[in-house]
DNA sequence: GTCTTAACTTAGGAATACAATC
DNA sequence: GATTGTATTCCTAAGTTAAGAC
């Protein structure tokens, strides 16, 4: 014990000295410092400017990218700050902080936000991961904290005047200072947070029609811009530079040949430039014709700037709001934005909403399979013969399975679709699983405070067993985690326990620790036996609780299991890490089910938060979860109609984009004209949301971590360069996107939008917002109009598809075979992933296994130098005649090229492995991508569905592998 | 009209299962 | 058979958008 009071353990492959409590400390927390982002409260985001700011920061520089994924992400550091404040704040001022949380309750104003006063600023702590925390150390310090808000301040402005305000009119909100500021302008040093970073994305940029020349885009390479760019953006190459390029690149420029018009983006994904303004398109025509020739033409500086009517430079540099006063247009184009509303960004956001959603309708049938679905069993792709599909080895038990699943299959998609709002008329399930109760330690695993061991309650033993679980974590590491911790862990003590037990460093868990690590290793010692009895129990429980009844139709449940209790893990610089989230009762769990159906029965004696028969949802189950104070659900499986036909209308939403999209682009354009500065900015985001694939951006409240999207980007996210890399008009984006993930890109755009750019980032600092007039409610409803059913999140999920498609068309060659195929599909997917920005971070051991393989490339290297050897002097022994060394001779000839050939395959695999260590392919499979062009594309090249799809995905477009034919398109 | 909340989609990481190698 | 590497599944956080509440 006492000796538990300095242990070491593994974190992350390097071992640290841990504390008494167990925890390690190496050093890392940095993130408060740095960290801090004081968000006010507010959501909006006024900010003002109390605000601090906190950091200041650096900046910008970087280091590199190219590391890891890691490095990208940023979990944490930067901040900045922005103020959203709300006014309403006003009166609470509570700081979030404390701990409990605001969840947010309904009253609202209370909660949130209000307070902290930023003076506190959390800190938000770190990262994830250590590397990534390094990294972001580095750019923390950059970054800065966002201060949303400090109260007071935003309370005036919002409220009445806005505008008042300020002078300064963008401030809004968000204010916030400067950290970077000028860092970022400044630095402009391409990237480099941390030194990490990575992923580059996609852009793609398009090109213009006509050929118009986009700015952008260069092609110049793209193979640059791919592979490398993408990825890692910056240049670095290590990473995978040039092995990206292998592959990817060649397909690239082919790609450039046959579109060769279009430039692409850069970085992107590349393709998916392609996807996008197609040269052939016509130019944009529009509504006012002038805007099409824009273009080019337009593109020339002044001239199209400057508009006759308003803007000349001069002008330009006037904000519009004040141009305005100055001239006061007699007719405000619409609307006018007379100055009053126009200058006024807005700062309140709120959510206009609604658009008429789709509905789904409903057909359903049951059926069974695919055909292409008997076969499966795949698994690797190691494919090395055509089309060969495993089907071979299904056993007869298996094989029944397989059909009795089928047989269960309802095909929804060949009845007719419900209209109204009903999701549902019969449902009956058996309610969710709880999780098991908490069960005590062994009375010689010990929790030692001081270095004494302590007796705990139960209550307060279960929480610093979540600790204790955690204690290899790098969340353990985390400034703002261990006190979030303590602050809950208090609360569960007893009086007495929380007389001896006030200081965190006194704790020490190691125990703990170790009791559950041998568990675990126990766990997997198991015998084949052992593992087969829980695996029928689990099989069991699934048959009981994993399905439900629904109009008829048995169909899986998503997740039946309730979440177990235990620590919140933000990502990010999350100011909740670390809090405890309790178990969940069935006082607290609302079940939906049908009217007439059993109610399901809750756990011994228990009752049901409440029992609805609502059939406009389609949650089985819901509870409130403490920690953040959202409502989460029991819903149903990808595979059920339900989701299906969600889906199934995504993909159909998006296909109607396609049809009005180059009327939408031309619209745009022609607004970054507009005289109403909420019309350019809503024009410039929207090209941004469509050429970049960026998400729409809500605004976010303070006790969330600090990350933004397209219409909640600030100042500090965006740098502009008039030329860099020998690339003019130049935006350079990096900022924390969702979960936290790094969004570096720098992108070429048309000079008009640099120039709006330029005008929207005048007069304001880091932590304002860039596009201080537009928020995601009035984007979308703008874009209702465009369209109906069309959202900010149509664009990305229809740039992926469009750009798989075009992908595909360049990349698959009809003659060859299917491994072949195979590696361009993954290409494909690739672009898109890399335009999407799917991160994932290096996999564990992924330093140690590409080790591993370069030793084993050195081995056959080797080898192959000796049998050359060999073969020289068999060779040579041949010639001098004898038929035995003959024979020798062909033989080592033989396995020399059989040595060659496995040494390619490896180098190939080295190439394959490091490029995809920071790319997910899977998350755009799942959610961006028309499966029926996959399908489609499968069929039509005599590939099979099951190289494509693994099992989960097979069921969850099963729709689409009936639906589309060979000559499907997007 | 503004703000909050509900409902649902999208996301990466951990855990687990499985396959390839040693 | 043990180890290592990879793919799949599970889990739940973090987004988006519509609807509801004052």
């Amino acid at each position: 014990m006492t000796d538990a009071q300095n242990i070491h353990i593994q974190n992350g492959g390097r071992s640290e000295v841990v504390q008494s409590n167990g925890v390690t400390s190496n050093g890392h927390h940095h993130h408060h410092s740095s960290g801090s982002k004081h968000k006010s409260h507010s959501k909006d985001k006024h900010r003002d400017k109390d605000r601090e700011h906190k950091s200041s920061g650096s900046s910008s520089s970087s280091k590199d990218h190219k590391s890891s994924r890691d490095k990208d992400r940023h979990k944490s550091s930067s901040s900045s700050s922005k103020h959203r404040d709300k006014e309403r704040d006003s009166s609470s001022s509570s700081h979030r902080s404390s701990s409990s949380s605001s969840h947010k309750d309904k009253d609202g104003s209370s909660k949130h936000k209000s307070s902290s006063s930023s003076s506190s600023g959390h800190h938000k702590s770190s990262s994830k991961d250590k590397e990534r925390r390094d990294k972001d150390k580095d750019r923390s310090s950059s970054s800065s904290s966002r201060h949303k808000s400090s109260s007071s301040s935003r309370d005036k402005e919002r409220s009445s005047s806005h505008k008042s305000s300020s002078s300064s009119s963008s401030s809004k909100s968000k204010h916030s200072s400067s950290r970077h500021g000028g860092s970022s302008s400044t630095s402009k040093e391409p990237p480099s947070y941390d030194g990490v970073f990575v992923k580059p994305e996609p852009v793609s940029q398009p090109l213009i029609p006509g050929g118009l020349i986009e700015p952008f885009h260069v092609p110049e390479e793209f193979n640059s811009y791919n592979p490398n760019t993408a990825i890692n953006c910056n240049g670095n190459g290590n990473d995978g530079g040039a092995n990206y390029k292998n592959g990817y690149e060649d397909s690239i420029v082919e790609i450039k040949k046959e579109e060769s018009f279009n430039n692409l983006s850069q970085a992107s994904s590349c393709d998916y430039s392609l996807s996008q303004f197609r040269s052939d398109e016509p130019p944009f025509e529009v509504k006012h014709e002038q805007s099409y020739a824009e273009d080019d033409s337009t593109m020339n500086d002044n001239e199209q700037y400057e508009e006759p009517e308003e803007m000349d430079e001069d002008e330009e540099d006037v904000p519009l709001a004040m141009r305005k006063r100055k001239q006061e247009a007699p007719d405000q184009a619409h609307g006018g934005m007379d100055d009053d509303d126009d200058d006024i960004p807005l700062l309140a956001r709120k959510k206009p909403k609604k658009e008429s959603k789709e509905k789904k309708s409903k057909k359903r049938v049951k059926e069974e399979a695919d055909d292409m679905y008997a076969n499966v069993k795949p698994k690797k792709i190691k494919i090395k013969k055509e089309a060969e599909v495993k089907t071979e080895a299904v056993s007869p038990a298996k094989r029944q399975k397989i059909k009795e699943e089928e047989e269960e299959v309802w095909r929804w998609w060949e009845e007719e679709k419900r209209a109204d709002g009903v999701k549902w008329s019969t449902l009956e399930h058996k309610g969710p699983v709880f999780a098991p109760p908490y069960e005590r330690v062994p009375r010689n695993v010990r929790f030692y405070y001081d270095g004494k061991p302590l007796e705990l309650s139960e209550e307060t033993e279960e929480a610093a067993t979540f600790y204790a679980k955690m204690l290899n974590h790098d969340y353990c590491t985390k400034e703002v985690f261990n006190n979030n911790f303590f602050k809950d862990f208090r609360k569960s003590m007893t009086s007495k326990e929380k007389e001896i037990i006030k200081d965190f460093r006194k704790c020490n868990f190691q125990e703990m620790f170790n009791f559950f690590q041998a568990e675990s290793e126990k766990r997997k010692a198991a015998t084949k036996e052992e593992k087969l009895v829980k695996k029928n129990e689990n099989e069991a429980l699934m048959k009981e609780y994993g399905f439900c009844m629904i109009d008829g139709h048995k169909e899986k449940i998503g997740n039946f299991r309730l979440e177990p209790p235990g620590l919140f893990r933000g990502r990010g610089e999350h100011p909740k890490m670390g809090m405890i989230k309790r178990r969940i009762h069935a006082s607290d769990v609302s079940i939906n089910c049908g009217k007439d159906s059993k109610v399901p029965p809750p756990p011994g004696g228990s009752r049901w938060k409440e029992v609805r028969h609502d059939n406009t949802v389609t949650w089985l189950a819901s509870w409130i979860e403490n920690v953040q104070g959202q409502v989460k659900y029991i819903m149903l499986n990808p595979s059920s109609k339900l989701k299906g036909e969600k889906d199934h209308i995504k993909y159909e939403t998006a296909r109607r984009l396609d049809k009005v999209i180059d009327k939408i682009r031309a619209t745009y354009r022609d607004e970054w004209k507009s005289k109403e500065m909420r019309v350019r900015q809503r024009a410039v985001a929207l090209y941004f949301i469509d050429k970049l694939a960026l998400r729409a951006g809500n605004e976010k409240d303070e006790d969330q971590a600090d990350t933004v999207g397209c219409c909640s980007l600030r100042v500090e996210h965006v740098q502009l360069h008039k030329e860099l890399n020998g690339k003019e008009n130049v935006v350079v984006f990096d900022f924390p996107g969702k979960d936290s993930i790094r969004y570096y890109n720098e992108v070429e755009v048309e000079k008009r939008v640099f120039k709006n750019l330029e005008l929207f980032m005048e007069h304001k600092k880091d932590g304002d917002d860039l596009f201080d007039r537009l928020n995601t409610q009035v984007l979308n409803e703008h874009l209702k109009e465009l369209m109906d059913g069309l959202t900010a999140k149509v664009f990305r999920t229809y740039n992926a598809s469009k750009t798989l498609q075009s992908q595909l068309d360049l990349l698959t060659d009809p003659s060859a075979t299917v491994p072949e195929k195979l590696l361009a599909y993954n290409r494909a997917n690739r672009a898109v992933a890399i335009l999407c920005n799917h991160q994932r971070s290096v996999p564990k051991g992924h330093e140690k296994s590409m080790e591993n393989l370069k030793e084993k490339i050195k081995a056959k290297r080797d080898a192959i130098d000796d049998c050359e050897a060999e073969y020289h002097d068999f060779k040579k022994a041949a010639k001098r005649g004898s038929v035995k060394e003959k024979v020798n001779a062909d033989k080592k000839g033989k396995q020399l090229e059989r040595l060659k050939d496995q040494l390619k395959k490896l180098e190939l695999q080295e190439t394959d492995r490091d490029e995809n260590k920071t790319i997910a392919l899977g998350t755009s499979k799942l959610n961006y991508l028309d499966p029926r062009i996959s399908v489609a594309w499968c069929k039509k090249n005599g590939v099979p569905i099951e190289k494509i799809f693994n099992k989960t995905q097979r069921t969850k477009f099963l729709w689409a592998v009936h639906m589309a034919d060979e000559d499907y398109r997007f």
